[in-house]
DNA sequence: GCAAAAAACTAATTATCATTAGTTTTGCAA
DNA sequence: TTGCAAAACTAATGATAATTAGTTTTTTGC
């Protein structure tokens, strides 16, 4: 069988992640089979292994990374001198990019992160963890500085999280909305929900 | 060993189905076992079969039982007179309640259904497809009748479904804020945010 | 063209799990 | 108390999957 060809600068490493992310999705951690991923690569499972440590590895890489990208992001919007408001929109634009273009990996490190085994697990969760309560100082003092309507600042990060979140539903509705319009309604319907 | 003790008016099979809910939800369908389930019942996993089919049948009453309560309910509110503004209030707060009393059952049906069999799998889908839909329909109506600002309707419907789903992120935080502050501000902001 | 390294293959190992078969225990009704 | 049905138990089966070992093929740098 012929050997795997990755693209100009990607390593068999990365395709073998690529591969592995869109699979992970469509069949969930668990229930995704290394024979099934090294089908798609068009060789054998045994293969794989010249490539990648174990199947936990692969998973890992996925979620890590994401959340490293959104950390790295958050902390980015944080040192700007922009408004509360603008803060949040950056952020929530973000969120929507992300969703269009790796939603393979978001969707992984959104719903399979809880197969991840320590202490990869620990780390995921605790970025997450400090990324919700940035966004939730972030909220909170949009409102000290009467930015945003008085309400429970938990509530509205939560919302906003949930909302962009839910874009996984997007992907089934692709030919009805376009990524612009997605974008800007999105955005807009979320903001003036809160801005006073 | 014991026998499974039912509530007054359970069935053993309805409470194997509960802790069906629970464990499926921490461990996911795949990840959790036969034994995991029978152990936290007090007894061993080929007793289960004295009561139920399969693993499959009871991932299937959880996720169609949920289904149709959420069918059912909203069945009931578009037969209401009730301003379309309000049709989405009385939805929401379903949603919300429904998060709340049934965290497990709701949990699994939102992020175990694609482990179902045949025919249930295209049976849970078209559900969930036909309430999309007619969510859709309802938010196009207020919209037609200025009671709603004007965006596209599928992008409101996403964003209302989305936020109300995000809702399993507050089981983290129930410390932190109470189930009546939830309600309250969640239905508050998803509603300013859409109402013209 | 040739050697060395990279990457593929086949075969075997080990583990886990859902489920079935067959048997024993338990508890209620008479 | 006794008998029957419900519900438990133990032991076995069959399937699947990740991973390792050992070997062969393919690519690449000279």
């Amino acid at each position: 069988m012929a050997k795997i060809n990755p693209g100009k600068n990607a390593t068999r490493k990365d395709l073998i992640t690529k591969k592995a992310s869109a699979l992970f999705r469509i069949r969930g951690f668990n229930a995704a089979s290394m024979r099934e991923l090294a089908e798609t690569l068009g060789v054998e499972a045994p293969s794989l292994y010249n490539h990648i440590g174990s199947k936990s590895e692969l998973l890992q890489a996925i979620c890590l990374k994401v959340a490293g990208e959104f950390t790295a992001q958050l902390q980015a919007t944080e040192s700007t001198g922009l408004t509360n408001i603008k803060k949040i929109e950056t952020i929530l634009r973000f969120h929507i990019r992300m969703m269009m273009d790796q939603f393979d990996e978001v969707f992984v490190a959104n719903h399979e992160w809880k197969y991840l085994k320590e202490p990869f697990l620990s780390d995921f969760l605790n970025q997450r963890r400090v990324y919700e309560k940035r966004l939730v100082a972030l909220i909170g003092e949009g409102i000290k500085l009467k930015e945003f309507r008085k309400t429970d600042p938990y509530v509205a990060a939560l919302t906003l999280l949930s909302a962009v979140r839910g874009l996984e539903f997007w992907h089934r509705h692709k030919k009805k909305v376009s990524p612009k319009v997605l974008e800007e309604d999105m955005v807009d319907h979320l903001l003036k929900g809160i801005i006073k």
